[in-house]
RNA sequence: GGGAUCUUAGCUCAGCUGGGAGAGCAUCUGCCUUACAAGCAGAGGGUCAUAGGUUCGAGCCCUAUAGGUCCCACCA
């Protein structure tokens, strides 16, 4: 047994125990067919990634999840790794390179990927190590990398099973398109933000000179696009324009006036003007009336149309022509409008839809057996509101554009004959054209979506497409932890993608957390630099505290602001902890052995066996919904209140005398219940847990100690009542000391007046921590009142009024004071159960056990009422 | 346009299947009581957004309203 310092000093600690685990391999877990398993993967981080606060609020969740099964002995696993992230490491790498003067081109394929790599090997690792400064206790020995020889076997194997059963097409679509960053993107990655903009009202002359179609239109540039000019077939203002031939302004093109459903009568004029290869609508439009596809814009957004405008920028050529129909005097009107722009949700660009020719996932029949997961329960969110959120983003799912135009990722697995033009899926590359029999086939330039890959991590990680043990032990994994910000990226790919490749949900539950935001409520971005490093609150704090603070008082899918006062709070909870157990440890002899058995404990004792019993009982059940928030809260207060300020307190009489007989069961007790919580705690604070738990124990870990279960051996329900009510008269004497500002130092006989021989019992039994908490200098406990003093100052329990004689300092009127304001709150609490008492509705309707309640309540209060009355009438009132 | 969610003490938030309003911080009053001043003992402070409804009973369930946040959506 170690002497503990007088504060919690977390740092050297951690670093210490952290080391200790890793070298013992307790997170390692091993396929072993005697236990069950029980297995998380993390949502792995971008390798361009630095740990922040919603990384450290994941960790912390799986990892309370993680080592709370693995007490309880499920075999644990938790598979960490990292996501290569295509664009962000594609724009990081590039532009490192451009600092060094070299163009991405230039540079070639080969020599950016080389280089890109290089990145990886040294900056990659870095969110890692952040992880376990954190506590994590992630299986390293199988750590992975979503592009790593397993995951891209995974990949390719994937990308040619989807390509074979015909889900996985080639095709020319609109996608959405980043002007920046060059690159097509899925419609998950696009943000809709409200911009303020305007409504031109354009008139497109009628080519036979019988006048004008007025359109309106947000976006000018695209006209020079425009293929038709659309209305409703029911419009009547404009059924004689249907086949009619208009001008295209600026353009010497004509256009035909087409009749579409499509169109709103009501908005606008009424008249839409129709852009295939630039609108998502259009392009439908354009496809059912097979309307030419004109193509107006580069890849970077400057326009290539022929002529005045092309080389300028999209807005450039918006200004220009605007101004040319003003002077051509075809401009009718500009109004103010507010309208939706998608973005591009990695660089805020305005996004510009395209028509090219991109790979995707069909997504119909993939999305069916993910829907039907959820409805009939193999699937569950926490909490369940998440449920309509991803049911509604699969029932009216699109298409998924999965081709990137980046060079960092998962090539995409397709050849075409350089003769023919075939194409051939294969995961390796063929040598040779089978229509053709040419031999130089070369590979799509296009990469993977990076969600691709992620979509296979939880099977992936375990060895897929091989049927590997690990495989079929611990898959499918049992929780998913993540924010709700990516279910549609992540979530529901994974769980289209389990469902067809392994023919199971790639996990059981899905737990949901939100956002970490500032004190102010914003959510932390680098922008506005209010993001707290939590490295920076590990060094000052703790990686305890800040695990605590971000776990208490939060509820699964709510966001949480972060302060440093909450992890201040937090801080000084480890330090309560830290000084309860120095405690204890001070005065447990050297080579003390303690043993006890049950016939031998105080009432206190049992009455905090019984609490920490219940409160196993309590935890495990809130911890298996994924109530994390309030099973940590019950800890707290358990440890705290209950534990600290008054078992600890009530036992120091004891353990002052070394010749008292209960002091041997008062160490084991005290020694049993810190550790029975301790272990409840260590899942949320594992650092100061395994240090306390060594020191105290003597055993090797606390990590692969066993979980507190309830038992019915320590249920002692009448040793739990004794001890309340001697706690209710301890109070009591509290609130009457500070009324009558009695310092603790002035110490006063205090006597407890019960005809009930039980409850003079229990004052009798716990006679010796009763005085020490009520500061008496004597006891006496009788059945009646004789011999107490007039002018004693009183307070009322249930079947006991306890007088303490302070004449020197009792002011009779201010006792009164109390007792008339003990009346009132009793006359209260009397009205409310007799009201419910003699409701005969609620009498014939309430469930027994609650009439009994309440008829419990209204005796307790009758008799507190009947001893306020008579010491009123006693002091002349 | 559709949907979700929130509105509880001065602040930040809990409150599980409906049964006497809670925590942390802050404020105030006493305490350096031999584990802890990062502490101990107390106190004040809430018509649980508003209006209805269901129920013996509503912070909790239902409906509407107001305000905030977020997500989805092809009205040019």
């Amino acid at each position: 047994m170690k002497e503990l310092a007088k504060t919690y000093d977390p740092t050297s600690i951690e670093e210490r125990t952290y080391t200790k685990w890793m070298g013992r391999k307790y997170f390692h877990a091993e396929v072993d067919r005697s236990k069950k398993p029980f297995t998380i993967v993390i949502p792995p981080p971008n390798v361009t990634g630095k740990l922040h606060m919603g990384h450290a609020l994941d960790e912390t969740l799986q990892d309370i999840l993680i080592r709370y099964k693995r007490m309880q002995g499920y075999n644990a696993l938790w598979i960490p790794g990292t996501d290569h992230a295509s664009i962000s490491t594609e724009v990081k790498v590039t532009n490192q390179l451009k600092e060094e003067g070299i163009d991405k081109k230039e540079l070639g394929r080969e020599g950016f990927l080389k280089r890109a790599w290089q990145w990886k090997e040294e900056y990659g690792g870095a969110i890692i190590n952040q992880l376990k400064k954190l506590g994590s206790s992630c299986d390293w020995d199988r750590e992975r990398f979503t592009m790593d020889e397993g995951c891209s076997e995974a990949v390719l194997e994937v990308f040619v099973r989807l390509y074979e059963k015909g889900y996985i097409y080639k095709g020319s679509r609109i996608i959405n398109w980043c002007p920046v960053c060059q690159t097509s993107i899925s419609d998950a990655e696009v943000e809709h933000e409200e911009q303020a903009g305007h409504f031109w009202y354009i008139n497109y002359p009628i080519a036979d000179g019988s006048g004008y179609v007025k359109i309106a239109t947000t976006r000018p540039e695209t006209m020079l696009g425009d293929t038709a000019v659309a209305v409703n077939p029911e419009d009547e203002r404009y059924i004689h324009l249907i086949g009619k031939t208009l001008k295209l302004p600026l353009t010497d093109r004509e256009i035909p006036v087409i009749a579409d459903p499509y169109v709103d009568k009501e908005f606008g004029t009424g008249c839409v003007k129709i852009t295939p290869a630039h609108d998502p609508n259009d392009f439908e439009v354009g496809r059912r009336h097979h309307l030419p596809e004109i193509n107006i814009m580069n890849d970077d957004a400057t326009i290539s149309y022929p002529g005045k405008y092309q080389g300028m920028d999209r807005y450039e050529a918006r200004k220009a022509i605007v101004k040319d129909l003003e002077e051509q005097g075809l401009l009718v009107k500009v109004e103010e409008h507010a309208h939706n722009v998608g973005t591009h949700d990695r660089c805020k660009t305005t996004v510009e839809p395209m028509i090219k020719q991109q790979w995707f996932v069909k997504m119909e029949e993939l999305a069916k057996p993910a829907i039907e997961a959820v409805k009939n329960g193999e699937l569950t969110f926490v909490p369940e509101r998440f449920d309509k959120i991803y049911l509604h983003w699969l029932e009216n799912i699109r298409d998924w554009c999965i081709s990137r135009q980046l060079w960092w990722g998962h090539r995409i697995p397709a050849y075409y004959c350089d003769s023919c033009g075939e194409i051939v899926v294969a995961k390796e590359a063929p040598s040779i054209c089978p229509k053709c029999g040419h031999t130089h086939l070369s590979q799509d330039e296009d990469t993977l979506d990076t969600w691709f890959s992620s979509a296979l991590w939880p099977f992936s990680t375990l060895g897929w497409p091989k049927q590997t043990e690990d495989l079929d032990y611990f898959y499918p994994t049992d929780v998913l932890v993540t924010g709700y910000d990516i279910i549609f990226f992540w979530v529901i790919r994974m769980v289209f993608s389990g469902y067809e490749q392994t023919g199971k949900s790639p996990f059981h539950h899905v737990l949901i957390h939100g956002l970490v935001r500032d004190a102010q409520g914003r959510k932390m971005s680098k922008s506005l630099g209010n993001g707290i490093d939590p490295l920076e609150i590990i060094g000052e704090y703790g990686a305890d505290a800040l695990r605590l603070t971000l776990v208490t008082g939060n509820a699964p899918g709510n966001d949480m602001r972060f302060s440093m006062e909450r992890v201040k709070a937090s801080r000084n909870f480890a330090n309560k902890v830290w000084n309860a157990s120095r405690f204890i440890m001070m005065n447990l002899g050297e080579d003390e052995v303690l043993e006890a058995d049950l016939s031998s404990l105080t009432a206190a004792d049992k009455w905090i066996l019984s609490k920490v019993n219940r409160l196993a009982g309590e935890v495990t059940a809130n911890m298996d919904s994924f109530e994390l928030g309030i099973a940590v809260q019950k800890i707290y207060d358990f440890i705290w209140d209950e534990f600290c300020d008054w078992y600890i307190e009530m036992v120091k009489p004891r353990l002052w005398n070394r010749e008292d007989k209960s002091r041997e069961t008062a160490l084991w007790t005290l020694k049993t219940v810190l550790i029975h919580a301790l272990k409840m705690l260590h899942p949320y604070m594992p650092f100061i847990t395994e240090e306390i738990f060594c020191n105290l124990s003597g055993e090797e870990s606390i990590m692969i100690s066993s979980w507190p279960e309830y038992t019915k051996a320590w249920d002692f329900a009448a040793d739990e009542q004794a001890i309340e009510t001697i706690k209710e008269a301890v109070r009591g004497i509290r609130n009457v000391r500070a009324d009558m500002n009695v310092p603790n130092s002035k110490k006063a006989t205090v006597c407890v007046v019960s005809e009930n021989p039980k409850v003079r019992e229990i004052f009798s039994q716990g006679r010796s921590f009763f005085a020490a908490l009520g500061f008496a200098s004597e006891v006496l406990i009788q059945p009646d009142k004789t011999g107490i003093a007039e002018n004693a100052v009183s307070t009322m329990i249930p079947e006991a009024a306890i007088y303490m004689p302070l004449a020197e300092l009792l002011d009779i009127d201010k006792e009164k004071e109390r007792l008339k304001k003990e009346e009132a709150r009793l006359t209260k609490e009397l009205a409310r159960v007799n009201g419910m008492l003699k409701n005969e509705r609620f009498v014939s309707k309430a469930p027994a056990a609650k009439i009994e309640e309440e008829k419990g309540k209204l005796e307790k209060y009758t008799q507190m009422m009947d001893q306020v009355r008579e010491r009123l009438a006693q002091l002349g009132e």
